[in-house]
DNA sequence: GGCCTGCGGGAGAGCGCTCTACCACGGCTG
DNA sequence: CAGCCGTGGTAGAGCGCTCTCCCGCAGGCC
């Protein structure tokens, strides 16, 4: 920077007032004279004042940020973990997330800073990053159950909501989806539409949504007669998907119906039911999870159970908000409830 | 927070010796006697001492972030504003370009602080960001051609480096790739592979790198002989891909051959194709552009231009840093080449 | 022995803001 | 008319750090 930028000192001097002043009509406090607000104003437009962030912060303890950490439980190499962004975005899902986050955000003029902790290493960085006072808190959103950093975080009385329920117990705030409703949304889609040889791709069963959208899905079939139900562990990805697919239906060739737990899972299994001369939906028919942006590009487009992930991000921007200023002291949970989305794939 | 935090003066007094001897420990500055850093590192491990961000960055007048803009050219409401970030993700280009400035920036032990400037007061807004020192300098990646934000950016005189070089010239730096090129890429292969009838979807024509693309492509088709190329216009996106496709099909039935903009559109050009009965590359050869994540997800497995979009950023990322050290003054350019990756679809 | 040099450490002045006193003043009440 | 407010402004003390001076001291040189 060439010229020092103005202070608010050099404002009251131009306006004629004093710093107290000058601070009152810019944060908009107490009563102040309009004629005076105004003859400030005109002295900020002039000097071209901005206000200082960093000096602002020293004295109210607050950032105008919170961080937006996408956290794994892996040891991974820094390669890796640069990788591990590339991958992270590569699934719809996040770009959702950062969509909620910033729509809630924005309006308060609030920023999110985007950080990865795949390491341990990444990990103790994000907790000293908040205890520096770089963020107010901290949004995350966990890829792997065995997460470290919720528990990192709770530990260090930090400000921070989870996405999703974490496996083992911690008191933070979360927001999550009733995934067994999901689970059972599906199951009767799928029956409703007269398959009577169903199957599912799962999520990874360590995660606790993986377990629970499969329980609701096996609880009304099996409510329906149907038991010992087709299963294969899938890891969220497409390629995942059309493993999972291709082990399916080795063992059961004459399935009519699959609930593959997200939508990219579904697009690997629609290809290899493709592969194996099946027409998707006449002769299986195949549902998804998410209602992410594959589900209406990919053909053909996918039926469903939507997770609506962008109010999801919001509240959970939200419940952090509460907990920073204070106006929330207990760990809260939002449940969110599912819906079927019917489009051409069942 | 309830206990106040440990300041450097309460380490000091912890381990005897002045506030500055801390803060040169702290920062590995000066001579410092190895007996008394041992003495001060434990004492700041005793109180648990993490310094002040605020403080430290009011006075050294540096952040230890960059923002991270996506930035448009609309006037869009807030909703769709909202919408905005969620549709910008769903492009796994983006996710690269997080990937490769977070491996420059997380060794540096700096973070991107995400931004959309999709309306004008969101631009204003990141200008106002900048200027009261939120973050160093700006990392801008438009999505539009005729993006206002660059020329703001350059008029405040911050520290600003761009992906892509923008249609009207701006005094900053920024990085891009020799389109051309690629698309004699694709072109030759094309050839090579005997295509004699061969279209292009582009990306949109007020795009400088759609233009460059399509121009290296033509020239190479025309050095063969081949002039007169159908050409239909995208917005690399895989509906407008479909789109453009339809279109080129119902012109030029007999195409044998496809050079699509980005891989997006190849995806949703190879869907058409596929419904119109065309096998692919059999029928249709089919060349997409960037080597994003779809183009090894989708079947066939793409055939594409490749852009180290990657290490793209992260060389934007290491400008940046350049410009705000000082170590660079001039705008600088930096052009990478793009890489053949041939797969199953060409 | 006097002087210079270099090293290691301390003192203290800000950085630019917020916010809690505190004060001046005019109009009302008793 | 003394006293009491409410209103609208000022003064100034920090917030926690960095960094420039400055000083004491040991060692080398003449």
């Amino acid at each position: 920077m060439s010229r020092q930028a103005p202070t608010l000192e050099d404002v009251a001097r131009e306006a004629g007032v004093s710093r107290a002043t000058v601070s009152r009509v810019v944060n908009g406090v107490r009563n102040v004279d309009p004629a005076i607000q105004d003859l400030v104003r005109r002295a900020i437009e002039r000097t071209g004042y901005a206000p200082n962030q960093a000096a602002r912060q020293l004295v109210t303890r607050r950032t105008t940020t919170v961080a937006l950490v996408v956290s794994g439980a892996g040891d991974a190499s820094d390669a890796e973990q640069n990788a591990f962004a590339t991958r992270v975005f590569a699934d719809p899902f996040f770009g959702r997330v950062v969509g909620g986050v910033v729509g809630h955000l924005r309006p308060r003029s609030m920023h999110p800073v985007l950080m990865f902790a795949e390491t341990p290493e990444a990990r103790r960085e994000v907790v000293a990053y908040l205890r520096q006072g770089g963020a107010d808190g901290a949004l995350v959103v966990s890829t792997h159950p065995e997460d470290p950093l919720p528990e990192l975080l709770a530990d260090a009385r930090l400000p921070a909501v989870l996405f999703a329920r974490p496996a083992r117990p911690v008191p933070l705030s979360h927001v999550d989806l009733a995934h067994r409703d999901g689970g059972r949304l599906a199951a009767d889609h799928l029956l409703a539409r007269g398959c009577r040889r169903i199957g599912t791709v799962t999520g990874p069963l360590a995660v606790p949504a993986s377990r629970e959208r499969l329980a609701g899905f096996r609880e009304t079939l099996a409510m329906h007669g149907h038991t010992g139900v087709p299963v294969a562990e899938g890891g969220f990805t497409v390629d995942s998907g059309m493993a999972a697919m291709t082990e399916l239906l080795a063992e059961h060739p004459d399935l009519d119906g699959v609930f593959t737990a997200n939508d990219l899972m579904a697009q690997g299994a629609v290809q290899i039911l493709r592969e194996h001369g099946r027409r998707v939906p006449r002769d299986v028919a195949v549902i998804g999870f998410d209602d992410s942006s594959v589900a209406v590009t990919c053909r053909p487009r996918l039926t469903t159970v939507r997770q609506p992930v962008e109010e999801m991000a919001a509240t959970m921007a939200r419940l952090l908000d509460d907990h920073i200023r204070g106006d929330r002291t207990e760990p809260a949970s939002v449940i969110f409830a599912p819906e079927l989305v019917v489009r051409d794939s069942a």
